[in-house]
DNA sequence: TACATACAC
DNA sequence: GATGGTGTATGTA
């Protein structure tokens, strides 16, 4: 009970061990003391201690990103790196597109639901889903901190009671078509994100049938769960990022429409923890909170020091967090996305040469049968290993043939695991990349209504050139389906979801009109928007991003007018070096980064920089401040999500 | 290319 | 009594 009987622990490494559920959704209530109560379960074992160490490395590196910090604003003018800023800030709010409505639904406590559907007996207890872990945890057993991901023997301890189901994946994936098929009469677009969530883009939907958004989703839910008898939750927004937070809002069982207006999606995002971010972790949640940042709004206020250590945090990544932009492109996942395909289990630690080759011929054979069923082949295999101390090491090799064989992928896998040894695994995982796809695409069905004349990869299908033989097989291949959902289920384990909390009550509706933010003059853009949101670095994406992209051609849909959104010149001051700079703001920060690098790299040699800001005393640190900006990463950057399918 | 990290579901 | 599996992105070397 006291507070402080948990001592030793710090408040990060408890809250490391609560899981990475935590925080994401929503919380039951006491739950200092349900983090106790794991801490104290997990306490001495091994994953604990390796935890802890990972929790310690982070606290280094919060201590580099806080010394880099103080580096970086010594001597610096902050009020006008601000109001630089700012004018990147108006750029991105040109990006803004309120034209498309999409929707992200999200089955509640799916596999929990599903299970209830073939036992209600179960109905009001608390149960869980999952082995050893849990994947889904009924509403009744969340009360008392039981959360996916976490182990079995921990959830008994917060709830003696409760009752644990083993997973029947066949039901989930019965279930989640149902849904799916019902989901596409309102896009068939729709992208899956999981089995048990995605996107729709209802625009042309709603113009057809002339429905509101609300009403629309209204009957959206209704219908899966007449379909079904599952429940649903959902959001409105303007695009994927702000749709998805918003179907947590109400959850379960309900909808959040958010207001299709810049001011009240700048203010809906103020107060919102950084955490609930899709991209934003545990890590990124701590190294933000380091410098101040733990809501969105707190993005603009500390935009100085986040323009400063661009590096580490991604600036344009956080100034469309805090802006509510993201990419609105709701499309379904196509084969050709596919970058890997691999296998792995987990078992009682090994060490004897012979049991790790019996597992790694395991997985092998998994990974062969996956690659024939799917149609893929690969020229590079990883082997995956975790010790028993849950460290975790990848060893790779590419070839110069094609692979997808059992016996040559067990053959790589040893050549990369015997340098290893000896060793203690509780882990062998196999992957191949640089994929193939044996199923290339010839019978192309509907996919050619859509989209520009994309890859013109060749027709033939199987070109079993490339391979020893010609797999047998292939009745699958004809039949192509129109859409990838038949495959495995993407998702195993659902994931981390909002606890109830009966007291919400947004009000759910649009009724705010627009009163202008003083940033910036809103201004649409075509439908579509935010182009590349999962590109690599910042710089670089703002120096291409103004084309508007390609737009979806959803039957009916609205015009698009080309946005040829030039950048005026204007002039501007280096905060760093004040010199006047005549140039629109993509060459202008680049102006500024070289400015700070150069400044960075004067300070350490003992020079100054003409009329700069960044002033002398501890020469030296400069140097490590170069060093860090190099060597110190860290920071998604994409707003998007990345689907999948088995 | 090889490896480590972070993240989502 | 001992903490999952599949896949993507990205930084760095």
């Amino acid at each position: 009970m006291d507070p402080v009987a948990s001592s030793q622990l710090t408040e990060s490494l408890v809250k490391r061990l609560a899981g990475p559920s935590t925080g994401k959704a929503g919380l039951a209530k006491d739950q200092t003391e349900i983090n106790r109560i794991i801490a104290e379960a997990s306490k001495g074992s091994k994953f604990y201690e390796n935890e802890k160490k990972k929790d310690k490395d982070l606290t280094e590196r919060i201590a580099r990103i806080l010394k880099l910090r103080g580096e970086a604003i010594e001597g610096v003018d902050l009020t006008k790196i601000e109001h630089h800023v700012d004018k990147i800030i108006i750029d991105l709010e040109n990006e803004r597109d309120l034209s498309q409505v999409i929707v992200h639904f999200d089955m509640d406590a799916f596999f929990a639901n599903v299970e209830l559907l073939h036992n209600p007996t179960l109905k009001g207890k608390p149960f869980s889903v999952g082995g050893g872990v849990i994947s889904t945890a009924s509403y009744e057993a969340r009360k008392y901190g039981v959360r996916s991901g976490m182990p079995s023997f921990i959830a008994k301890k917060l709830c003696p009671e409760l009752i644990l189901l083993r997973s029947h994946f066949e039901w989930y994936n019965e279930e989640s078509n149902k849904v799916f098929t019902i989901l596409r009469r309102y896009d068939p677009r729709l992208s899956a994100a999981g089995c048990d969530e995605g996107y729709l883009n209802i625009t042309p939907y709603l113009q057809k049938h002339n429905l509101t958004p609300g009403e629309c989703v209204e009957e959206i839910r209704r219908t899966v769960h007449a379909e079904t008898n599952l429940t649903v939750s959902a959001g409105i927004a303007p695009n994927m990022m702000l749709a998805k937070i918003c179907s947590d809002k109400n959850k379960p069982n309900g909808q959040y429409h958010l207001a299709f207006d810049s001011k009240a999606i700048i203010d809906f995002m103020g107060d919102l923890s950084i955490r609930k971010v899709p991209g934003i972790g545990r890590v990124n949640e701590r190294l933000l909170e380091s410098v101040g940042v733990k809501t969105c709004g707190d993005v603009y206020t500390h935009r100085a020091v986040l323009y400063l250590m661009d590096k580490q945090f991604g600036l344009r990544f956080l100034l469309r967090t805090y802006l509510g932009i993201a990419s609105n492109e709701v499309k379904p996942y196509e084969r050709n996305e596919r970058k890997s395909i691999g296998a792995e289990r987990t078992f009682p630690p090994l060490s004897s040469t012979k049991d790790m080759l019996d597992k790694l011929e395991e997985v092998a054979a998994e990974l062969e049968s996956d690659m024939e069923s799917s149609g893929w082949i690969g020229r590079t295999v990883t082997l995956k290993f975790k010790l028993d101390t849950f460290q975790v090491f990848t060893r790779a090799k590419s070839l110069n043939h094609w692979v997808n064989k059992k016996e040559e992928l067990f053959a790589v896998g040893k050549e990369l695991l015997f340098p290893e040894l000896p060793t203690s695994v509780r882990l062998i995982g196999l992957r191949v990349t640089k994929l193939k796809d044996l199923k290339a695409s010839t019978s192309e069905g509907i996919k050619r209504f859509f989209g520009p004349a994309q890859q013109a990869t060749s027709g033939s299908k199987r070109k079993a050139s490339d391979i020893d033989e010609d797999e047998a097989d292939d009745a699958s291949v004809d039949q192509e389906e129109h859409d990838s959902d038949d495959d495995v289920m993407p998702g195993f384990h659902e994931q981390d979801e909002a606890d109830i909390d009966p007291s919400q009550h947004d009000v759910d509706d649009d009724e705010e009109l627009q009163i202008i933010q003083p940033l910036a003059n809103i201004r649409k853009r075509p439908p579509n928007s935010v182009p590349g949101t999962s590109i690599s670095h910042q710089l670089t994406l703002r120096s291409r991003s103004k084309s508007a992209g390609p737009s979806r051609s959803h039957g009916a849909a609205i015009a698009e007018p080309s946005t040829t959104t030039s950048t005026p010149s204007e002039t501007h001051t280096c905060p760093i070096c004040n010199e006047a700079l005549t140039s629109n703001n993509t060459s202008l920060n680049e102006h500024i980064d070289y400015c700070l690098s150069r400044d960075a790299i004067k300070q350490a040699q003992g020079t100054s920089t003409k009329g700069n800001k960044v002033l002398s005393s501890g020469d030296t640190t400069k140097e490590y401040a170069l060093n860090g900006f190099k060597r110190l990463k860290l920071r998604p950057d994409p707003p998007v999500k990345s689907k999948r399918k088995g």
